[in-house]
DNA sequence: AGTCAATTGCTGAGTACTCAACTAAATTCT
DNA sequence: AGAATTTAGTTGAGTACTCAGCAATTGACT
């Protein structure tokens, strides 16, 4: 059993060790370390999340544009019972308010307070400079027009099959 | 004070429709659903959450190395409570093994056991699949190559001021 | 018109994390 | 050597999600 086990054990260096894997896990990783900077700045400063952040973002892209609940949770990532919470907690401090739709009774509008655009405004600030920082800075002009139209790609291939 | 308010508008739907805000949300999105792809992929096939990979392929990297929590902690980005946790649940279902270091008697060693190790070698290869899919062939060989440069930048300006 | 299917949002239960406070061991300072 | 500081890991309480299952409403099929 032992030629066996030593097989095993080159098999498994080599997995562990694979160029991919690293590649992989420093994507997660930047993107986590880049998430939580900007979530405490955010919670710090403002007193929002950083998902609160991106629902403000999205309600403040169009003005009196109609943005249900089942469309952020889409844009965010979330299940439509995350968001249903998030949108509570955010409602509960007076960032946004539940409109009914008057075309369709199932649907909850959801739109930004007069304090929520307020507090967007300032978090706009804190957001700009951290991703400016981490996410700016740190590379060439050309490698930063570069990486994000390799994020679309993969954006696109996530999106494309939803297996 | 309408006026203002029209100021507000203005500044509001600038600050929204940021070239910036767009790009750092395609890289936070495009990471987040690639963990969750990964993720259901790994729980299906093997039982084991992406977090829980992770830590198996830190472990497997180098045999015989020896890697504490607060190693695991520090590579994984999380606290070291969520490590205790995690490490409670592998260790439970019989993927790693808590040994005490013989140097400093705070530390806990975890190590991968033969049916860890036999699972990360099936996750491996479930882990390669997904990637290669949605990381590498979405690119061009080359923007892969600029795109994981540029990962590299990002994450060394993170670490580096831990403010 | 009448049933069947799909979709929206909500809720209970469970999961996986965080933060703060703690113990025990090691290190540093004097 | 002894006190003060730092570090590793654990625990309790809280947060923000998920999933499964629900009711209400809408749309599609015949």
């Amino acid at each position: 059993m032992i030629p066996e086990s030593r097989q095993d054990d080159k098999a498994i260096a080599r997995a562990a060790n694979s160029r991919l894997v690293h590649d992989f896990g420093l994507l997660i990783k930047s993107a986590t370390l880049l998430e939580q900077r900007i979530d405490s700045a955010l919670r710090r400063e403002c007193g929002i999340s950083h998902t609160m952040m991106e629902v403000l973002i999205r309600l403040c892209r169009r003005p009196g544009e109609e943005v249900s609940q089942r469309h952020l949770a889409d844009d965010l990532t979330l299940t439509s019972s995350g968001t249903t919470r998030l949108i509570d907690r955010m409602e509960e401090s007076g960032l946004v308010r539940r409109v009914a739709s008057p075309e369709d009774r199932r649907v909850a509008l959801v739109e930004p307070t007069e304090d929520g655009r307020r507090v967007f405004l300032r978090a706009a600030d804190i957001h700009a400079h951290v991703v400016e920082r981490y996410f700016v800075e740190p590379l060439a002009r050309d490698d930063y027009t570069r990486l994000t139209s390799a994020l679309s790609e993969i954006h696109k291939a996530l999106r494309e099959d939803v297996t």
